[in-house]
DNA sequence: AAAATAAAAGAGTTTTTCGTCTTTTATTAA
DNA sequence: TTAATAAAAGACGAAAAACTCTTTTATTTT
């Protein structure tokens, strides 16, 4: 088991994915992409559906059809995407699943808990789903298993 | 969705709960843990079996039967109930699911994922079994619900 | 207008996780 | 030596997550 649910991981790698290869306007079909990050393209398909339905990234159907991101997307925090697909207990929750992550009445991690998670919120809403198209570092970096 | 799989809470949770109360020599039954950590109580004995194969708790049936920990298991660290239940994954794995975690072939969070994922199995691996036994604050300490 | 393209939507299946219930085995105490 | 106790083991069942396949809708190009 992973931080991030698998539905999630495809989320964060297929924007990435998106973010890099339609930065000059151009789109990127569910078949490039599902490659590119080596997922099951249906899965994906539901997805990106749903990431599309939020907002968070744009299609168009037809010829020439496919996915893309505006300026305003790229911009985006990371944590925005995770959210919405795995909702906001990562940000929130209990590292030993009580039902109330609470300063008053604390799990026996609570504050150790609290301070990784809190930095896992930050890494989150600091890198955008741009980032590294820009970075230099674009090149090494790597999506595929 | 959690850090850990709800089977691994509640494994922790009991871990901390055997602990306390049987530091004095005494056995709990699996109807008291699983009351006193609000958890299903067949399951957590399914989970317990294991735990107690595994040699992480120690367990006698009959009258006065139950589980509890020696010396040894007090000292354990956390990382090993972790691990015994939901393997390694969270100490080595990468955040965005590649198949393996890699410094020369990176993933996008790796640097930023790696160093919170190495607070995690650092506080796991620093935390034992027993530490909030003799704690002054073990009292404000909760693991029910 | 027709054909081609590509995402959206619908309707599943499979696998894993989580949880329940019943029976068996081991131990102790009356 | 029988009854009571408590964990171990076995066999399910429900729900969620992960994944697949088919049909529909929208768009563009010829
Ligand atoms: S109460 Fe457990 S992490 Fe805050
Ligand atoms: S490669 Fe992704 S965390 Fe190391």
């Amino acid at each position: 088991m992973g931080v991030f649910s698998k539905t999630c991981e495809y989320a964060i790698r297929s924007v990435f994915f998106i973010a890099h290869r339609t930065a000059d306007g151009n789109r990127v079909g569910i078949k490039e992409i599902a490659k590119g990050i080596d997922s099951p393209e249906h899965f994906l398909a539901k997805i990106l559906q749903d990431l599309s339905r939020r907002g968070i990234v744009q299609s168009a159907k037809g010829p020439n059809g496919g996915f893309y991101m505006d300026e305003v997307g790229l911009k985006r925090p990371l944590s925005e995407v995770v959210e919405a697909v795995d909702g906001k207990s990562i940000f929130i929750g209990c590292g030993l699943g009580l039902a109330h992550c609470s300063e008053t009445n604390p799990c026996p991690l609570h504050h150790e808990f609290k301070a990784i998670r809190n930095q896992l919120k930050d890494l989150l809403e600091q890198t955008t789903i741009g980032h590294f198209n820009e970075s230099p570092n674009l090149g090494i970096t790597k999506l595929r298993k």
